[in-house]
DNA sequence: GGAAGTTGTCGAAGCGCTTCGACTGTGACA
DNA sequence: TGTCACAGTCGAAGCGCTTCGACAACTTCC
């Protein structure tokens, strides 16, 4: 119908169920072939300006956007990472989510969003990502030693990031804060001091049964640091709760009374332990040095500020993106520890002369 | 090629890249139409008993799996929720963690995956995904009063869940804790022991000006329910970390002596709080009653259990996936407030006789 | 024993996009 | 002035799925 004049409602917005404008209409409105739409849209061709203009003037005059599913099918890319979360009510939330909030926030930033994936769903949950083409990456936060999930991805070459390290990561690319090194950091510190016996209060025990990758590489290193440094060290799991802290507390001034400095992985124990601490005549620092993993925020805010090794969560999600983004393009697979810093506010002194 | 045999290598795990079994392979795999192996898959037509075994064959021998982007094309239905997190890293991490699980094991009972989107991407995250044909419906968590991202949504019939309730809701779903009677049930609570003089200790400060939904409905709850019962109130907005919290606790205790009861809806500041009431004399529950609002884990964890309102995540969660996919289904918008539940522990009696 | 269903299957037409090859001008160069 | 290269555009062929209409092959029922 050349000829005839076009009416357009403007942008308005569309309701919902009327039919989205397509690829078609566009280029309708602009006088041009669709595939010339696409090029404008994805600059993959030269395109002189006027064209440019006439068709972007349409975009916006029709309130267009592409078809995400039809764009996929078409291009075999879903702009999608999988991100596998584990979502049990745990103690360290507070870390996960700025984990969460870091990958989304970087996965944005490449025009990627994010679909979320459930590590209580298992391997099932992977593969059916991978298998339906729902996703271009994987991002695995909270990776075991012994990583079940990712089985069905060995060999496979999709691209698949872990925070983390298992125990044989082989062809994954990982990053993660380097734990052993973290707690090295922190041994060192308190040995500096002069403190010759300390005490590594960890996780809940649960995460230690589970073979929670960073737990035992906090662990490990706090164990080796404290051999090679000569301290006396010992290991105790802390559990959820204000009992549970005040009990692993109680016993631990009463079978090591030589302790006096502690370090602590284990974030939601913190308050009742500076409490616990108190209530038994061992104030902090004074009565007790404590060095902490923690995030900044949280050292910060509590009733001592403590000498604590941040979690760089911001870091190590928005590297988790890039590495994912690399292997899109086809680079090689890496493997990241990033290295810890301490940040000291008070919380360890020397020890009382005894 | 009739009469070629054909070899398979079962259902080995595919390499990437390596071409994902299509429709027409399991077609051809069982000697039927693509058709009929999609009816099979949704069940839409009769299918003989015969047949369907041997699609299923072919299928569970290819390792098939439909892919998701043609599906969404052709079925104009993504099978995906896209749920828009607040993830800022703020108070109450662990509650909008809750949230985030019930609603993603909810939707994964209903086949639908969940994509995540931030809030501090504002209105533009939910236009992208709503005219991209991102998803089939979209829950909004962390609604403030006036809610600007929903601007665009208005009018289209595009199935909207809200957990929160903003001044006008008009055409969405909503769906929350009823945090007005919760403040009620509250302060009932204290007036009966025999309270008259009873403090909101509220959220930080930036929540209640940002306009948070739930924050304003508790505090007005708290008001309404103080003017009512005839007792005297106060509201203060308690910021973040130890100092803050005890600083609260100061100025409270010096301006309003009088105050022997406290209405907490802060899960951060409760830790402290207690520590800060014990270190000023006023331990709980003898020199001050305390009812929060508040997750049951939280409440019980404290050195001193907690009477408490609980904020039932979970219900909430899988109701709003509910509203969604009746929404989906065409039936009505619906609006539901849930009743709160107080748990007594013991953090609430009497007043000291003055 | 033919009309009128049922039941089970097939073929083909899209869904909205990307991308490849082809085509038309145009300017550069010999 | 003929030849090449290249910028700029188009048309058509899919991507893998769903779904509609058609159509055999059986049942049923008067």
């Amino acid at each position: 119908m050349s000829g005839t004049p076009t009416l357009h409602a403007g942008a308005a917005p569309l309701a919902y169920g009327e039919r989205m404008p397509t690829i078609a209409d566009v280029a309708r409105e602009a006088g041009v072939a669709p595939s010339t739409v696409s090029y404008v849209l994805s600059g993959k061709r030269t395109i002189s300006a006027e064209t440019r203009a006439r068709v972007e003037a349409g975009i916006a005059r029709l309130g267009y956007r592409p078809n995400a599913g039809a764009r996929a099918l078409a291009s075999a890319s879903t702009k999608i990472v999988g991100l596998v979360v584990p979502l049990r009510t745990d103690v360290n939330v507070p870390v996960i989510m700025q984990f969460v909030a870091a990958i989304t926030v970087e996965c944005r930033r490449h025009d990627y969003d994010v679909l979320l994936l459930t590590r209580d769903e298992g391997p099932e949950a992977v593969s059916r990502v991978v298998q339906g083409s729902m996703a271009d990456a994987i991002i695995v936060m909270d990776v075991e030693a012994d990583e079940p999930r990712l089985e069905s991805l060995r060999g496979t070459g999709f691209p698949v990031v872990l925070i983390g390290v298992p125990d044989s990561p082989g062809e994954f690319a990982c990053v993660d804060l380097d734990f052993a090194a973290a707690a090295q950091l922190c041994v060192e510190r308190l040995a500096e001091l002069g403190h010759t016996h300390i005490s590594l209060l960890g996780a809940t025990p649960a995460v230690y049964d589970r073979g929670t990758s960073y737990a035992l590489r906090f662990r490990a290193g706090f164990e080796e640091a404290s051999r090679s440094l000569g301290v006396s060290g010992s290991v105790h799991a802390v559990g959820a709760g204000h009992h549970e802290v005040e009990s692993v507390v109680d016993r631990l001034l009463r079978e090591e009374p030589e302790v006096t400095g502690l370090v602590v992985h284990n974030e939601a124990a913190l308050s009742p332990l500076l409490q616990a601490l108190r209530v038994c005549g061992h104030e902090v620092p004074g009565g007790m040095s404590v060095v902490a993993l923690c995030p900044d925020d949280i050292a910060e805010t509590q009733a001592v500020p403590l000498d604590a090794v941040s979690i760089p969560a911001n870091d190590v999600g928005r590297r988790a993106v890039e590495l994912a983004m690399s292997q899109l393009r086809g680079e090689a697979v890496e493997q990241e520890l990033l290295p810890p810093h301490l940040t000291v506010r008070g919380s360890a002194v020397p020890p009382r002369r005894g």
